[in-house]
DNA sequence: AATGAATGAGGGTTCATTCAT
DNA sequence: TATGAATGAACCCTCATTCAT
């Protein structure tokens, strides 16, 4: 995100420095007090002076308090979400699965702060069901094919809601303290409950 | 007062009859409000309108909104969380669960109000989330136990908090609209996904 | 409360007694709670519970709740005020006065409660005010008279509410914590400020 | 921030003299107001818009409403209470005293509405009570010595509370109307009614 | 671009008083 | 006469947002 900013090679003037410093800063400050307390917590006033500005100056950079939390949002999906891309893991293979996996804690002991600040709980802010809402659409068409292809008995939509709810609750619940279980605990009970793997056992069910 | 009156044993005074009404109304106005916005977005103005009575008369049945939504919070562990007791499901077999589950999402039909005041995301209201924790909590318990006894490698912590997740997820999910799927396919569904039966194929993970 | 029916022999209808009890239970407990916090702490409701019947009932009484304190001022003008008579002291000689203090102290004694109800200061309410200002405007005309005839040179209007506020005030602090100084130190104390005995020393002022 | 600008040593900056202003104003209309009523008759819209601000701005200077009043407390004690300074009177010299008078007289000359504001009655405030209680304490240490010098017979605390409630009553009397005595008939009037004169008479007492 | 004092609508809460029972 | 739930105006205070400097 800021190492772009290397590549102004020439027209990095101060004015254009100075601006993506104090934006980087009011995003980094909004990202710990919203992880400290939920969005009606926190004030536009308390990040501009975490970030070390003054109040107007957020103003100048977020047109209001919910544009720095939408911008968390995507930082959230491009952080976790995009790793977890169904589509990669392919038929859900259990190295598909898993490396998905490696990838979405990677970020979540990369940063802590971002996944409490939109993944927990505390009065909220509908971030939270907003990411889920995107990861369970894309999980949806992969599961439809999925299903079909092997048989499997289970609602793709209500699959896919689960599948959202539960990796980012693990996670999240994770993030707020680590020491609850080892990594790879983690993502053994994550792989172990993804619906790919419902399958394994349907003649049964059958 | 009444010392010589019939003395009506039980004194379902115009007064008593009254307050019980309003309180009634306070409820169910609240549950209305709750599950449109989240408890940011409501005010108990609007709460006491809805009920149609004047914004002092709340207060006078409840310390503050928080309060009410305690209630709320009690209202849908009693009515949903209740029937989720993992205990009666016993270890797990199909046929405890699909009974417990049928509990579950009797109450999700009946009181789709209550769910979606408490479980829907807009805004978020943590309320959810301590409905949450205190299935997860409960669930942790049998979840160690079990998988113990069945060898079942999955972090009962993690496991357990999947679990409460994904329940109240879809739940909430089909509540909001209950032709997404039908009954059936919601109770197999999150049968299948729970991971008490995550034994059966252990023997392949092992 | 009920038991009074019993007792309606003749014409004290139980009506009216039982309407006198509530009254007087209504001051008592006005008189409690006010000398408890000022009068913005306490709230006609408190008054009422505090007494023993319901909110509505302290407006069968009062027209509200200035009212009851009017009562107050009442009850401790007529108490201490009353006692505290100039006229009845004549000009001044120490026997009158200190008759004067001594029944003045009595009163401060038994109606302590009162007292701090009236005089205390927390919040306020401007009753010792109008107190001090009906025991001032008494004082000023004895002083008028007393100061003329004995040559004293001091201003009867500023005498007079020095007087008052003296004298309030001493009892009041003493009332609060009687154990601060005896009955006699505080009697003697004041009868040496009295303006009155100031002529004493006047020539060497003079 | 301003690293490189000239770095204006005071920065009598456009925000800080607006800032003092705005302070100076509503001290100004808070010192009015509570003149008029009490504290509790006075609300912080009320001081704000007799200022000419927002009532929000109120709260930018002042955490709350007590905390204007604390102002007022501690500039009346500054400007009344440093002069009445007992210590400076010496053994109570006529000399010493009158001239302590006369420099009470001349703070309540000048700051008329600030005497009214803390020491008037209308609701009460309990500041008043504050200051005398200030000014007590500090009288009774010199009392308790110079009754103990010249063998005066009064009790020094009772002295004490008599002494601040009888000069603060007086000349706030004086204060709100002062065609009602001359200045110096009041300085006369306090001057003789110092318990530091009493043992002047003391020999005919005992 | 940054500042920070000011704004003012709006929310939570209290309580004197009313009135149907 | 007593009750007590209900009323609703009014207050305190917060904070997202603006704007003159």
């Amino acid at each position: 995100m800021s190492d772009i900013a290397v590549s102004t090679e020439i027209p990095a003037s101060g004015h254009t420095t100075r601006r993506l410093e104090t934006h980087r800063r009011l995003v980094e400050a909004g990202t710990e007090l919203f992880a400290e307390g939920g969005l009606g917590a926190v004030t536009s006033t308390a990040i501009a002076n975490r970030a070390g500005v003054a109040t107007g100056t957020f103003y100048l950079h977020f047109p209001d308090k919910h544009a720095l939390f939408e911008e968390l949002v995507e930082a959230a999906l491009e952080e976790m979400g995009a790793h977890f891309d169904p589509d990669r893991a392919g038929p859900g293979s259990e190295a598909g699965i898993r490396g998905d996996l490696e990838r979405v804690i990677d970020v979540a002991e990369r940063r802590r702060d971002l996944i409490r600040a939109v993944f927990d709980r505390g009065e909220g802010t509908g971030l939270a069901g907003r990411v889920q809402d995107r990861i369970a659409s894309r999980l949806e068409g992969v599961y439809t094919r999925v299903f079909r292809e092997r048989d499997i008995g289970l609602h793709p939509g209500a699959a896919a809601q689960a599948r959202a709810a539960l990796v980012v609750r693990v996670v999240a619940w994770w993030a707020e303290d680590p020491s609850r279980a080892s990594r790879d605990e983690i993502i053994d009970t994550l792989l172990e409950l993804d619906p790919r793997r419902v399958r394994d056992r349907s003649p049964s069910h059958a």
